[in-house]
DNA sequence: CGGTATCCTATCGGATACTG
DNA sequence: CAGTATCCGATAGGATACCG
């Protein structure tokens, strides 16, 4: 487990790397539990939620995790046009996780105001 | 849950986010593993098991984790010095969801790897 | 509505040399 | 052995304007 160090240069030298290069960056993990606890969003619905998003920043993040085959983007070719996104099966195998980190960052943000 | 928007500029919007904060980083979460299956490591060792890391990095990714209470680090006033670094309970509680992390992306290197 | 394009800056992280 | 110090390059991310 330890000495795992089959990649070399630019490749993930574990599977924890590995995993952390593709729900890491700034908005990932909120962009994925919000997903989660809507199911489907509109590109204007997530930046609504994601508030302090740029446009760039948003569509950036969005072709990542579509290409690491963590959500899917379905586009109707209306007018106006309208795009819609959600999880993989492979991006639902990551919300337990994300569930487990929020509720340990609730009880450490709980356990700061406790000392202020 | 959503619109959890108490904290601005600079602050957490979420505890998703406040937890990735902590987490994040090129290098936490292999620390935070390595710490776990080891129980014990000196600065040396981590250095030799990470291999990839310079030595201002994993100092200054230590501190960070030793500051946010993940980790704890005893000093043996000796010649040679020697330094000790360990999980501390809080960082303990993130190991479960790091296996997970780490199982799932042994998952997706595996599927990867039949493709090509 | 759902994006691009361009430019810019700040932070992250790397290389290397040195020290108590 | 366990770090610091200094300098530097890459890149993540921000601001703003525009487009089909």
């Amino acid at each position: 487990m330890l000495k795992n160090e089959k990649y070399l240069n630019g490749e993930p030298s574990c599977a924890v790397d590995y995993a952390f290069r593709r729900i890491g960056g700034k908005y990932k993990g909120r962009i994925l539990w919000y997903l989660h606890a809507n199911t489907i969003l509109r590109y204007g619905e997530l930046r609504k939620t994601l508030y302090d998003i740029t446009p760039k920043m948003l569509t950036q993040t969005l072709r990542e995790l579509e290409d690491d085959g963590l959500i899917s983007r379905k586009v109707y070719h209306e007018v106006p046009p309208k795009v819609e996104y959600s999880l993989t099966e492979t991006g639902k195998e990551l919300i337990p996780f994300i569930d487990y980190l929020r509720q340990w960052g609730d009880k450490q943000i709980a356990k700061e105001s406790r000392k202020l």
